[in-house]
DNA sequence: AGCACGCCGACT
DNA sequence: GTCGGCGTGCTC
């Protein structure tokens, strides 16, 4: 094309799509629309036949694909870049290092709430006239159904004719005219709109006013309501919110409906923000720190100074937070924005109003139980860098947020694995990423843990991290003490009630003479692992998985904890029917029915997966506890977590064995964490607190570690069994899991696929092995673990991973097999 | 990831 | 005969 002389430039987009698709998508643009395009902003834009999908910017230029013609986008959604250019190539940098898709990335980090997608609707074409007697059944049903209501969705129309596949009517009566088609694509964040009321301007006079009410002497309840609003407004210049006007003047919402309806009163909607910090707003000062919290504070920033990711290792409440707080102080008076990470089950109310003491209405939360309108608008303030969200708080998602000025970031409890999100795609660890993500902002990282992953503290020896502790207890208070008891040996003396050994239950009597409260730790949900037949041995099985069904006796049910699938308790054995069934093994409901037969005046809760679902469950029971209402809380890992409970003196841990016997390299270190952390629930106070651990192996090297506090003799033997067994830190590990419903053609591709490393890296490739439980929702499993070297290049080694995967993908029977990666898998 | 297209067994 | 099952391939 040739105007004026010129050859007038063609323009596109390139755009990421939400989905798993390796490469970038090229639309054509206006050139007005190329004028206001910026990389970040959201476009809709057709994708494939019918539907609309929302898409991130890449970049804008005048490269005509040359293979196929490029579509147009639908419409722009932003006016303003929502996605800055750090955060694209922090997530370029999780795509390529975890090895998934742009759009996976995209996907995971932006609110789904900005994410949309189309929906066909059904409208009638008015313009033809329509011979009812031509149409089909099915197809009078939906024109009779358009007749009543204009628009139909598909899903409805399915519903109407009682139809799964409903394309081939649509088809037909779209060829006859009779109906249209539209894609809509909607707008999923509302802005919350709250309700005001005024007086109608023309009783808004004195005079007036006195009218008004001598024309309601018959109505009572609306005159005091008027009455209530003309003091409101005198004390108030704010506007009044409708239910401010409903406590005043203690009337109903119908008598302040008729006096609108009646136009005396006026509403009006003011948007408001949802996350509102409705506490104090002056933000205290600080305390001061103790001499060891100041040695650790100074350690922390010469570690800064040289531009070092720092550790700081402070026993279980030794007042790391106090730490943070003064790092965070100075971050934000530099006028940055500071990120603080924790693992989802330690973002208590407990912690949280501990920061907002001190940071008040600068905190934004961020959390998987915000909603998608919420977490939109912490979005927005943090991209705006508003004043509310100068620190946010958050679980491993925060890190995605568009921050514009970082400049200090925050990863306490930093040895947590639930930091590693383990499924969907990204695999990413929040702990890493964040660290990546530090560095593009030129931000000071801090990472903080009572028990560092052994990786960590492998980094401060190695001089690549600083370090800084603290060694004592916050007030000086005492380490707990720790003891660990022989259940083999109580078992054959026949001094165990129940999963109690003697030592514990008399400790716990002895606790609850005194007032305190006990914390039992058993680190499985459910009443028991599995049912055994008692005749035959066996134990009921998923039908979808390969476990066995757990007892759980609140709903008498078995359970799996893998798809879900549950039935009811079977009266005899599938088996061989015989009535005699028995549990075996325990969780935390049996533990709980078992204290309140043994402790029948003590008041007892649990809290695992079971009890906390819903969005305040959790805070419930935590609550509960701390006003000791209860004084005996029952619980998995969730109870290890950021709690500070000010009356707990004794913490009983069921069985240590469970946590020892993980097959995983980490079992160990995992344990010893679990365990101090556990630990460190007791004796927050004056008074020194009680660990007792139950076990069939006191003798066990990580259990007299534990109780000796010997994190580095913990540390030193792992990082000597990880050498071996060239596992992390020594080497880096990626994890590939086959999953196919069809064993025999998982099995032959998960051989493929190892013989093909096997001649690209020789002895590093552990596998295939089925996992410990080797089908999960009818599919089967097969992992490989491929050890990559320090002095490797892993890039190049994921290049050529992802080479034979490309080979093994050319193969029609593995098509079909799922190849999932996962990189640094913990 | 969706979603259409195409080929097979199970029913009105 | 049609309906819906799943395998296969494509999406700017």
């Amino acid at each position: 094309m040739v105007t004026g002389g010129r050859i007038a430039m063609a323009n596109f987009v390139n755009v990421i799509l939400p989905i798993p698709l390796e490469r970038s998508f090229t639309y054509c643009i206006t050139a007005e629309e190329a004028k206001v395009l910026q990389p970040g902003m959201r476009v809709a834009v057709p994708f494939g036949k019918s539907k609309i999908y929302t898409a991130i910017v890449y970049n804008v230029h005048q490269n005509p694909p040359e293979a196929y013609e490029a579509k147009e986008i639908h419409e722009l959604l932003d006016d303003y870049p929502i996605v800055n250019p750090i955060q694209l190539k922090h997530w370029q940098w999780i795509a390529s290092y975890y090895m998934c898709t742009l759009g996976e990335v995209v996907r995971s980090a932006l609110p789904s709430a900005f994410l949309l997608e189309s929906e066909t609707l059904v409208l009638r074409n008015t313009a033809y006239e329509i011979d009812e007697n031509e149409l089909l059944d099915d197809e009078f049903l939906v024109y009779e159904a358009l007749q009543h209501q204009s628009i139909l969705k598909v899903q409805e129309v399915s519903a109407i004719v009682e139809r799964k596949n409903v394309l081939p009517i649509l088809q037909r009566l779209l060829d006859k005219n009779i109906i249209v088609l539209k894609e809509e694509v909607y707008e999923q964040y509302k802005p919350k709109l709250v309700r005001y009321v005024k007086l109608g301007n023309e009783h808004a006079s004195d005079e007036k006013l006195e009218e008004l009410l001598k024309s309601l002497t018959r109505a009572p309840k609306q005159s005091q309501v008027v009455l209530s609003l003309f003091q409101l407004q005198g004390k108030t210049q704010k506007p009044i919110k409708v239910s401010e006007l409903e406590q005043a003047s203690n009337a109903s919402k119908a008598v302040i409906k008729s006096l609108v309806d009646k136009g005396i009163l006026e509403e009006y909607f003011i948007k408001t923000d949802r996350v509102n910090y409705e506490g104090e707003n002056d933000s205290s000062d600080s305390k001061d720190l103790n001499e060891y919290q100041e040695v650790a504070l100074a350690d922390i920033k010469s570690s800064f100074e040289a531009d070092k990711v720092t550790l700081l290792k402070g026993v279980t409440s030794s007042g790391k937070t106090e730490v943070y707080v003064k790092l965070i102080e100075e971050c934000l008076q530099k006028g940055q924005q500071a990120l603080y990470l924790l693992p989802e089950i330690a973002l208590t109310t407990q912690l949280i109003s501990r920061l907002q003491e001190y940071f008040g209405e600068k905190i934004a939360i961020y959390h998987s139980k915000y909603n998608v309108q919420e977490r939109v608008e912490v979005w927005q303030n943090v991209l705006q860098a508003k004043p509310k969200a100068q620190l946010v708080i958050g679980a491993r998602s925060a890190m995605y947020l568009p921050f514009n000025k970082l400049g200090l970031i925050i990863v306490d409890e930093e040895h947590e694995s639930s930091f590693k999100q383990f499924d969907p795609a990204p695999r990413y660890h929040a702990r890493d990423a964040a660290i990546v993500l530090g560095h593009l902002h030129n931000a000071k990282i801090l990472l903080g843990s009572a028990t560092p992953s052994v990786e960590s503290y492998y980094n401060t020896q190695t001089g690549k991290y600083g370090y800084a502790e603290i060694t004592r207890r916050y007030g000086n208070v005492l380490m707990p003490d720790m003891e660990l008891v022989d259940i083999k040996e109580a078992q054959r003396k026949r001094k165990m009630k129940g999963h109690f050994s003697e030592r514990l239950f008399l400790e716990m009597e002895e606790t609850l003479k005194e007032g305190s409260q006990i914390i039992l730790f058993q680190n499985r949900r459910g009443f028991a692992p599995l049912m055994e037949c008692l005749t035959c041995g066996h134990s009921p099985q998923c039908p979808n998985c390969d476990v066995s069904l757990t007892y759980h006796q609140y709903r008498n049910q078995l359970r799996c904890h893998y798809c879900g699938h549950h039935t009811a308790l079977p009266e005899s054995c599938f088996a061989c029917g015989s009535p005699e069934l028995d549990t075996k093994g325990f969780g935390t409901e049996q533990i709980e029915k078992e204290v309140k037969e043994l402790f029948s005046e003590a008041k007892v809760g649990r809290m695992d997966l079971d009890t906390t679902r819903g969005k305040h469950g959790y805070e419930k029971i935590i609550t509960a506890f701390e006003q000791q209402e209860l004084d005996i809380l029952v619980g998995t890992q969730m109870l290890t977590k950021g709690l500070d409970f000010r009356n707990v003196n004794l913490v009983g841990v069921m069985n240590a064995d469970s946590l020892l016997n993980f097959p995983d390299y980490r079992a160990h270190e995992r344990t010893y964490q679990l365990l101090t952390q556990v630990s460190g629930r007791a004796g927050r106070t004056k008074k020194r607190g009680k660990v007792l651990i139950q076990t069939y192996n006191p003798y066990h090297q990580i259990l007299k570690q534990v109780t000796t506090g010997d994190y580095e003799g913990m540390y030193k033997e792992q990082l000597y069994e990880r050498e071996q067994f060239k596992y992390p830190p020594i080497n880096r590990i990626i994890k590939v899991t086959f999953k196919h419903k069809n064993y025999n053609v998982l099995n032959e591709a998960a051989d493929w696929f190892t013989g093909a490393l096997r001649t690209n890296f020789g002895g590093t490739v552990l596998g295939p092995e089925y996992p410990p439980v080797a089908r999960i929702r009818n599919q089967y499993l097969k992992h490989i673990v491929v050890k990559v070297q320090k002095a490797q290049s892993l890039a190049q080694t994921k290049a050529n991973i992802r080479r034979i995967e490309k080979s093994f993908k050319s193969v029609a029977m593995y098509r079909s097999v799922r190849v999932i990666y996962n990189v640094d898998h913990i």
